[in-house]
DNA sequence: GAGCACTGC
């Protein structure tokens, strides 16, 4: 809109925003002083009791413009006469910034019951950038100041304050203030937003305030997703549907003859063809891994630059999440222009992951290549394992994709498979996460939140009856619940942190073990991703880099003396440079670790640590690591493999590993299947540990029959004999 | 001797 005003004379003295008409003339040259009136005096902000900006009409006629806009009285009218509502629109109808203020104009905002603070209107996100974003956007329409009025709320920033009414907040951090406040009576109106994308902490939410709504008749729920699966949502809560459609151009569909073999080669061939064949216009190419999308850059470059000035020039980007954020800018950058005046026009080729379906919005895009695969996680109950798996996507996945084309102008989308395998074989939704994760923390925050009857609570898709067991059964040897299910104080306690129950148990307890410092940095390191930089270009230099904080013990104590440097160079952004380190992890390590330090201050756990020259320094450390994950532990087979205890897997160190040798015992953070089954981020333990501090889980009178437990049998022996010698 | 979809507390 530039410096263009609009003419203003028919708002002017209205408040009440629903009567304002939309005005479409050229308006004032912008000569008149800014913020000055014609006419009369300005609509007053009733939130602010300031007059309304130029700014805020601005924005009101576009806002007019969405498809929202046009269902509102429906919306307020369904809003008003139902405690549920489910809403349906799809990308570009507006529901997201423009239902909460919906929302707003229709109900009374009352006082919380210890009536000091406002009651609110909570909307959820399942992604924090969303939350931040929209909640900006919204306050600029709503004309408020950013953490006043209006504000948001994720993990490591709270951006509200007692004037907030209205909150834009992640799934996650909603249900973290329903441990605390069960029925979360400082709501008045709840949304849900992308419910369909089945997050697990939305899965949890829908099942909880499907019973808050029962105990708080005053409550309101408003429940939102992008696709038609909302009548399983409807069915679900009981409640009316209304539908609002979405705002995008058309995006024609191409299929292929046959399936592909090879899909990889396919894309890349489609995607040549597509510069060479179609009109201008930016790619966006869906693959499913970082090493997988580097070689396809590659590939892309080179057959492009082998067609010399026949065709335009290209601009290939790479994308994927733990590209630096400087490199995902270039996401953004425009196509290159053609190399002589007049000559054929340049492209920009986005070849991303799943990262482009729901999580950045590349305006452009006129053609989507999608071979229909992504990596996806998958849990195996059976053997505790969750991982990542090539897998083909959904329906609903297929068709966001292809909505990526549409954005700015019509479009094409090249599906890389045939129109009878989109029919036949794909799932018309992705698996929710629920079914897909392990449940060990769900279930804890569950109990944490006074639900104990889990068998029977009403999840929209209830959980494998096998994870649920299994959930229960490793809390149970955490010392998290007790064997009639019933939360037990430690288990209270472990539900506060915001980690997975081995690790909130090895920091609990870490304290017992005097090395609670350094269990903090560990747990830090382990909760963000890999802090390792591997350029391709110096990948010696990186290996030689990493080397010199390798710890021979184990991966643990590797990831603790890398923070340990990092904060004895005080942080210093070239010392991280230098030797192959990501500030930005590194960074992020130290949030976690100051959040966990605040917890654990809160339960008054002891923070300490051994003498640095003990001998008993590491020693304590790997115990302290033992008591929270001695159910992740793999014995050294004759033959040289290693079998994991009790499900006797066949795993493989991770090649990553820093140990110079092979340990009898090792534990394990994670199991990675790939080409082989791999345990990744490994330390040495010794067999005394595992039964003493963990002998109820060592029971050998239930325990397959395998090498490990005729080791562990003489252990017991020893332990026995040294008994009666004391 | 290999890899890391994406979120979230």
């Amino acid at each position: 809109m530039g410096m263009e005003r609009k003419r203003k004379v028919s708002l002017l003295d209205v408040v009440d925003k629903s009567k304002i008409t939309k005005i479409n003339s050229g308006g004032f040259s912008s000569s008149v002083a800014s913020g000055s009136i014609i006419g009369g005096g300005r609509g007053i902000n009733s939130w602010t009791g300031r007059p309304y900006s130029q700014r805020y009409y601005e924005i009101l006629v576009k806002r007019r413009d969405l498809p929202v806009w046009h269902q509102k009285e429906e919306f307020l009218q369904v809003f008003k006469s139902n405690q549920t509502v489910i809403l349906v629109g799809e990308t570009g109808s507006g529901k997201t910034t423009q239902i909460p203020q919906f929302v707003l104009e229709a109900i009374d905002i009352k006082t919380t019951p210890n009536k000091r603070k406002k009651m609110m209107v909570a909307c959820t996100q399942p992604r924090r950038v969303a939350a931040m974003s929209v909640s900006r956007r919204v306050a600029e329409e709503m004309d408020v100041t950013i953490g006043e009025e209006v504000g948001y709320s994720i993990r490591f920033e709270d951006c509200s304050s007692a004037r907030t009414v209205l909150k834009y907040l992640t799934d996650g951090m909603l249900l973290r203030e329903a441990m605390t406040d069960p029925l979360l009576e400082r709501y008045e109106v709840i949304i849900l937003d992308e419910a369909h994308e089945r997050t697990l902490a939305t899965d949890v939410l829908f099942g909880l305030l499907k019973q808050v709504l029962k105990n708080r008749p005053d409550l309101k729920l408003v429940v939102m997703s992008a696709t038609l699966e909302a009548e399983k949502f409807q069915s679900y809560f009981d409640a009316p549907l209304m539908k609002v459609p979405g705002r995008l151009h058309p995006v024609e569909i191409f299929y292929t003859e046959e399936p592909e073999s090879d899909y990889l080669d396919a894309a890349i061939r489609t995607v040549v063809q597509i510069h060479t064949r179609e009109t201008p216009g930016d790619v966006l190419v869906f693959l499913t891994g970082e090493e997988e999308i580097e070689d396809a850059c590659r590939k892309i470059t080179k057959k492009v630059a082998k067609m010399g000035d026949k065709v335009g020039p290209v601009k290939v980007v790479p994308l994927y999440s733990s590209l630096s954020p400087a490199m995902q800018q270039k996401i953004f950058e425009p196509a290159p222009p053609p190399v002589k005046e007049g000559g054929p026009a340049g492209r920009k080729i986005v070849v991303s992951t799943n990262i482009a379906e729901t999580s950045l919005t590349i305006d452009g895009i006129v053609y989507v290549v999608d071979p229909g695969l992504a990596k996806q996680k998958v849990y195996n109950p059976r053997v505790r394992v969750e991982s990542l798996l090539v897998s083909p996507i959904s329906k609903a996945s297929a068709h966001q994709r292809s909505g990526r084309a549409g954005r700015t102008q019509p479009g094409k989308c090249f599906r890389l498979y045939t129109e009878k395998s989109f029919q036949n074989d794909l799932q018309p939704q992705t698996y929710p996460e629920m079914l897909r994760s392990n449940l060990a923390n769900t279930v804890l925050t569950l109990k944490k939140m006074g639900i104990n009857d889990l068998v029977h609570f009403d999840f929209m898709d209830a959980p494998a009856p096998e994870t649920l067991m299994r959930a229960l059964e490793a809390l149970n040897y955490l010392g998290a619940i007790d064997d009639d299910g019933n939360l037990t104080k430690l288990g209270e306690i472990m539900s506060e942190f915001p980690l997975d129950p081995q690790m909130s148990k090895m920091l609990v307890v870490s304290p017992e073990f005097n090395c609670s410092n350094e269990i903090l940095s560990i747990s830090a390191m382990l909760s963000v991703p890999n802090c390792f930089v591997r350029p391709r270009e110096a990948q010696k230099a990186a290996d030689e880099a990493k080397a010199r904080f390798g710890h021979i013990d184990g991966d643990h104590l590797t990831l603790l003396n890398v923070y340990h440097a990092y904060k004895q160079n005080n942080e210093d952004p070239l010392w991280c440079y230098e030797n192959f380190i990501n500030q930005r992890v590194l960074k992020a390590a130290d949030n976690v670790r100051q959040q966990l330090v605040r917890i654990m201050a809160r339960f008054n756990l002891r923070l300490c640590s051994t003498d640095f020259n003990s001998r008993d320094y590491y020693i304590n450390i790997r115990k302290a690591m033992v008591a929270g994950y001695f159910m992740q532990v793999a014995h050294l087979e004759h033959t040289g493999h290693y079998l994991t205890v009790k499900d006797n897997q066949v795993v493989h160190l991770h090649p990553s590993n820093c140990l110079d040798h092979k340990p009898e015992w090792v534990i394990y953070n994670e199991d990675v299947q790939t080409n082989s089954n791999y345990i990744r981020t490994v330390t040495y333990i010794r067999g005394e540990w595992i039964i003493d501090i963990a002998p109820h889980y060592y029971d050998l009178t239930n325990f397959p029959l395998c090498e490990a437990k005729r080791v562990l049998e003489k252990l017991y022996k020893k332990r026995e004999k040294e008994g009666r010698n004391c």
